[in-house]
RNA sequence: GCCCCUUUAGCUCAGUCGGUAGAGCAGCGGACUUUUAAUCCGUUGGUCCAGGGUUCGAGCCCCUGAGGGGGCACCA
């Protein structure tokens, strides 16, 4: 122990205290009454806290700057583990490096320190002798707590036992931590901290960094693909005067210099079709959207879409380009295809993605589970009595298309485990896509569905602008008489349209979905860095 | 919005019949020159989510509220 420990200086002490009294506004116990030294000897948080940050003072009085500007590594973890992972045990080395990280275990031996240094990848021991060091630096080394952010300078070697280890020269604190870690064995499980103070939740649980890696490795994955086929990607606007090409409620906002109400973006549609309309041909966006609905397992007010659209193509193309992207985001983030699809009942499906995935009209999937033919051009009195039949609730508004949804939502979502384009949506509830071109009562649009969970939306994009005039009058009726999600005549992409807009395939995938599917989680919160939640009482 | 579950030390968790709070880790003191969830000895630490109520006595029983989780509804 060093001599500055139990002797603070009185500036010190003034400092330490101010600390202390800010983070515990109640001090009064009786273990505060014989002297300032007495709050070291407790072990509540308050006492851990003023612990470390005497250390800091006491380094700080030694002329050691505890939160240096920068650290020059040499190597990463994973650079040195690939570089000499397999020397023999034993093995002791020239190769002098330099790492950095986080300090998550220490093992003090006598005259011997290891501690388990980790930075964003991987993970190392440090070997610290006390004859290599000397006494004054290894003391301050056995001062280190768990947490603290360390860099090192020292040589390659592996102990008897085999294990991969820096022989430490020179150590030197990067950052101090005042903050006890959670547990180091059993990390942090309260679901509650781990989702507000996902910092913490990075630092101790190595399965919720690994889903966020997948996250990152499916996004980029995307990118690379789409870059393949020439797509562009662009930004369009987040806050709109219209909230469209969804049905969905919205977030409100306002504009001060303008005193005008916008809305946060449901959708990337409509404003990527004027890029197509502008002739871009293929772009995409990945970006964040918003809804005004509830919080679930797999909502989250904002999350994140994929939305692309191709010149020239149609809902046949799209659906090849969905079935891709998701494949090839498999390999590059899980590097497999055969992935584990945990159903909203808990059971896992094993399923190999890049087998063809199956096609099935909306209309037959209904026919299939209850056994009478339906068609949007059937009179709503005989759809409507067939929802009866099936306990499927319907709303008096409601035409025979959106009956033909509802009953299949009831009755067949439910059995779409693996991946499957339900396709043929009426078209009364697919505003913005093409009517079948086989079929007038239906469009020529898709939906993936994997694990029950909807994943990707895609269609012909209707490029008629009279026909779309006429889909948004119906849309705004809708609206008039109380359907709040319904959508609005959006005039300026109206214009656009009446400038031409080529054929189009189009398509958005909901990533956060995705990488649930893909990370094996069930919760969307574990695909979320931060997320909603209510504020926190502190 | 509704229903069910949950909340105890910094973290992970016990807590029996209602009798006044425990363990492991972390921390602190000590031993140890190849450990690795180190080990061993000693030790500090509590607004039992909050507020009411019942009771001689409440972590435990009752009521109300809050946070979180799950489900329903809504939706992607």
């Amino acid at each position: 122990m060093s001599p500055g420990r139990m002797n603070i200086s009185p500036r010190d002490e003034t400092n330490y205290g101010f600390v202390f009294v800010s983070n515990d506004p109640n001090p009064t116990d009786d273990s505060t009454l014989s002297s300032d030294s007495s709050e070291l000897s407790g072990s509540g948080l308050a006492a851990e806290k003023a612990r470390r940050l005497d250390r800091l003072a006491e380094m700080r009085a030694a002329g050691v700057e505890p939160y240096p500007y920068r650290f020059d590594r040499t190597h990463t973890l994973t650079e040195a583990r690939a570089t000499w992972g397999s020397l023999e045990p034993g093995t002791e080395t020239e190769h002098a490096v330099a790492i950095a990280g986080r300090v998550m275990l220490k093992r003090e031996q006598g005259k011997l320190i290891f501690a388990t240094v980790r930075d964003r990848d991987d993970d190392i021991q440090l070997f610290v002798s006390k004859a290599v060091v000397g006494d004054d630096a290894f003391a301050e080394i056995g001062q280190l707590d768990l947490g603290d952010w360390v860099g090192v300078h020292g040589t390659i070697m592996t102990t008897r036992k085999g294990e991969l280890s820096v022989k430490v020269e020179r150590l030197q604190l990067l950052a101090k931590a005042v903050r006890p870690m959670p547990d180091k064995w059993r990390g942090l499980s309260d679901v509650d901290t781990r989702f507000r103070q996902r910092y913490a939740d990075l630092i101790v649980n190595d399965e919720a960094r690994r889903a966020f890696q997948v996250r990152h490795a499916v996004i980029s994955s995307f990118r690379r693909t789409l870059a393949g086929k020439g797509f562009i990607e662009v930004e369009t606007p987040v806050l709109h005067m219209e909230a469209g090409g969804a049905h969905a409620r919205p977030f409100i906002t306002h504009h001060n210099a303008l005193d005008m109400q916008l809305y946060l973006r449901i959708a990337l549609e409509l404003h990527l079709k004027r890029l197509i309309v502008g002739g871009m041909e293929r772009v995409f966006e990945i970006g964040r959207v918003f809804r005004n609905e509830g919080i679930s397992t797999r909502h989250n007010p904002e999350f994140t879409m994929m939305e692309l659209y191709q010149a020239f193509g149609d809902y046949s193309e799209v659906m090849d380009i969905t079935e891709e992207l998701i494949v090839q985001a498999a390999r590059d983030s899980i590097g497999t295809t055969e992935v584990d699809i945990i159903d909203p009942h808990g059971n896992a499906h094993h399923c190999d993605l890049a087998k063809p995935w199956r096609k099935v009209r909306m209309i037959d999937l209904v026919a299939e589970k209850t056994g009478v033919e339906v068609h949007p051009s059937q009179p709503v009195e005989q759809l409507r009595a067939l929802a009866d039949k099936h306990g499927v609730r319907c709303e008096p508004r409601w035409g025979s298309g959106k009956i033909i949804e509802e009953i299949f939502e009831a009755l067949a979502e439910s059995s779409l485990i693996e991946p499957t384009f339900v396709t043929g949506h009426p078209v009364e509830i697919s505003p913005l896509a093409r009517a079948d071109r086989n079929d007038p009562h239906l469009t020529e649009r898709f939906e993936l569905f994997v694990g029950t969970r909807e994943l990707a939306n895609g269609y012909s994009e209707l490029n008629d602008p009279v026909e779309q005039r006429a889909r948004f009058e119906e849309e705004q009726a809708a609206k008039d008489a109380g359907d709040a999600e319904r959508g609005t005549v959006d005039e300026d992409y109206l214009r656009a349209l009446e400038f031409g807009m080529p054929p189009t395939g189009g398509l958005g995938i909901g990533m956060d979905r995705l990488a649930m599917l893909l990370a094996g989680v069930t919760s969307i919160k574990e695909v979320i860095l931060f997320p909603t939640l209510r504020p926190e009482v502190f």
